[in-house]
DNA sequence: TTAATATGTCGATTATCGTCGACATATGGA
DNA sequence: TCCATATGTCGACGATAATCGACATATTAA
């Protein structure tokens, strides 16, 4: 993952209403969620909430399928687990000052397979 | 960390040379940098790395102090870890699909105590 | 085919961001 | 004190982003 990608990925999700509807999406996993759902459940106008997603889907954060009349968005796991490693390796390369303690706090309730 | 702060941090790093910066400060560790000395090693003009700076600052990702004439820059140890934790356990949390991968390729260089 | 539902696109407005010249402040040495 | 160095602040400009009404497209059922 290079410089721009990570810019974009982190521009992608800072913003309030996309942070929401990408955290809402990881919750969800591979269902997903219908474009109209989220809006709904964000409080969100529709055709706003439409562009937010199509940001997310242009960082490579989420993607969309069709299921009869609804588009359903779910997490891009490759795109997302890119840029939490991009992050990760570099601050723990940089410094593992600051990555031991987050690996400590997630390790527990993560099914890590070598821990 | 609550969702405002997480997105002033995400969007303090959404820039390329705020990104470079704090990429070079990660490295640095509690030695840091001046902040004369970071703008000529990323090419940008003081004031304006000097703006960038105070982004990094009020976003909890960075610390100062005065050095004589200079001022260094160095990574906030704290607050860097929170926005990691905060990213690494909401995706963790709601599938262990992403973060697993993550962990497995930070550990192996990394002092994780309790691997 | 007509209507209802679900979503996306366009365009205009307002707000915020990135950049940089000019000036201000702080520190240390001659 | 006077000057050079190091950094920060202010203000203005152009660029980009967020929002939302109005319209367009796609899908399904009657």
């Amino acid at each position: 993952m290079d410089i721009t990608t990570t810019v974009k990925s982190l521009g992608a999700l800072a913003q309030e209403s996309r942070l929401a509807a990408f955290r809402l999406l990881v919750r969800r996993g591979d269902v997903g969620m219908a474009a109209g759902e989220i809006a709904r459940e964000l409080s969100i106008p529709h055709n706003t909430m439409s562009s937010h997603l199509a940001i997310l889907t242009n960082a490579g954060l989420i993607n969309s399928r069709r299921e009869s009349r609804s588009i359903i968005y779910s997490i891009d796991f490759g795109g997302t687990r890119e840029l939490l490693s991009f992050l990760m390796q570099d601050c723990c390369q940089g410094q593992p000052e600051i990555c031991a303690p987050v690996l400590d706090s997630v390790l527990p309730g993560c099914c890590a397979p070598n821990c």
